[in-house]
DNA sequence: AAGTGGTCTAGACCACGGC
DNA sequence: CCGTGGTCTAGACCACTTC
């Protein structure tokens, strides 16, 4: 845990988002860091890719690397972020109340889903989430019990990826995502505070683990007036 | 342009997408990839480091790099792809209706958005996409003056991007994006077919040249039904 | 011409997985 | 134990910007 470039990218991020180093100024030069932080240059550039990666700086060849005004991307569902992180950054009181939580065979859908057969079992998991007394998101989860053998309601109540990550020790590694918009079900009626609007928001979540199998398929479904998706992206030149 | 790295992750997406490497299994070892491509390891490993942001692969330590399944992200909003190519991806015929282009002195909300003062003057362009003889996005575009002294309706019919970066030479480096849901306004019913929807999706893009200068700002706004976006994200272990 | 970042090398040692 | 990927080094040359 005592990476070189981590610590650099860590201790620079630091720096930038307290102000000490001022929006579009340059950083200082790789060289320049390398006898500062006494190390490599290339463990120097490492830290700067990261940084250049993370939307904290804009690297320009003969120049220098142009320190970015960060617009505060305070909803960063991109990049894997769970409920509570995220009701954590919104500064508001969240609640998450539990309405199933049960083993099952997994249905056609579940079943094509997850990429399982039939004799996997799979563990359903159907929570609604409310901010402010409102409820605004409910959320779907489904897990593949070869991974996950066990699992209580106070757990899905706190936190679903603590208990993974910490608990059972797995380590989450990449997922993909999918966005559309479509009718309430009459389930999300049922659910969610929903009177006046007649669209939901759904995110698609195939999530994997570190040897890259399909272990957790989630869809969370938003209410429209408190979506919002923030991404950083750079243009591939290639 | 005849960059090794790059050469080395071209080769090896290709090999993947052809399905010359099968899917789960895995890549020859950095050594033997240093090897056969005569090159130093280091290199190697840039290659295989942008494979795996990319999607194509999930590197194990200890055992190697997997080759992912690649599920076709066939819709990628993400990562600044503009509309000519997207409709290319989905095999449709698009077409586009500009419906304004003039120079302006820029209002407050563009003023803001653009962050520029009330000297600076504004490209304003106003799009309509259709996609299989139905009118279902509304891009809504600003350019400062500054960096594009000049455009034509022809160029804004065309590719305003292509137009950008081959015509004037600007190299766009990255983006900030957000994604909202909102009812539509009377110009939106107006100039699309919003026929029973009651939402609209909207995509607001800021895009920075290389140097960091923010130049364009864009609202995608975009039929509920016709939207999907798609994202590969990694998790951050810090 | 001097300074910047971009690429590349040939080595080294470490942490981890599987046999 | 061996092979894997992860980190790090000290140099080199190149492309580009600025003066």
């Amino acid at each position: 845990m005592t990476n070189k470039y981590l610590t650099i990218h860590n201790d620079i991020v630091k720096q930038i988002e307290a102000g000490e180093i001022a929006p579009n100024s340059l950083l200082p030069s790789e060289h320049e860091l390398k006898d500062l932080y006494g190390t490599s240059r290339e463990t120097i550039r490492k830290a700067l890719n990261l940084l250049a990666q993370n939307g904290y700086i804009q690297k320009v060849r003969g120049k220098g690397s142009i320190v970015i005004k960060n617009t505060k991307l305070d909803f960063p569902v991109s990049g894997l972020v769970s409920f509570n992180e995220l009701a954590q950054k919104m500064g508001k009181k969240p609640k998450t109340i539990v309405h199933e939580l049960s083993l099952r065979k997994p249905d056609q859908y579940i079943k094509q889903q997850l990429n399982i057969s039939s004799k996997d079992h799979v563990w359903h998991i159907s929570r609604v989430r409310e901010i402010g007394g409102e409820k605004i998101i409910l959320d779907k989860d489904y897990l593949n019990k070869k991974y996950v053998p066990h699992i209580t309601k106070e757990i899905c109540e706190h936190s679903i990826y603590h208990y993974l990550e910490n608990e059972l020790n797995l380590v989450i590694s990449y997922a993909k995502k999918e966005i559309i918009v479509e009718d309430p079900t009459a389930e999300d009626r049922d659910l969610l505070n929903l009177e006046g609007f007649h669209n939901i928001v759904i995110i698609k979540n195939y999530v994997y683990l570190e040897d890259a199998s399909l272990f957790q398929y989630t869809e969370s479904r938003h209410r429209p007036d408190k979506f919002r998706f923030v991404d950083f992206a750079r243009r591939n030149h290639m």
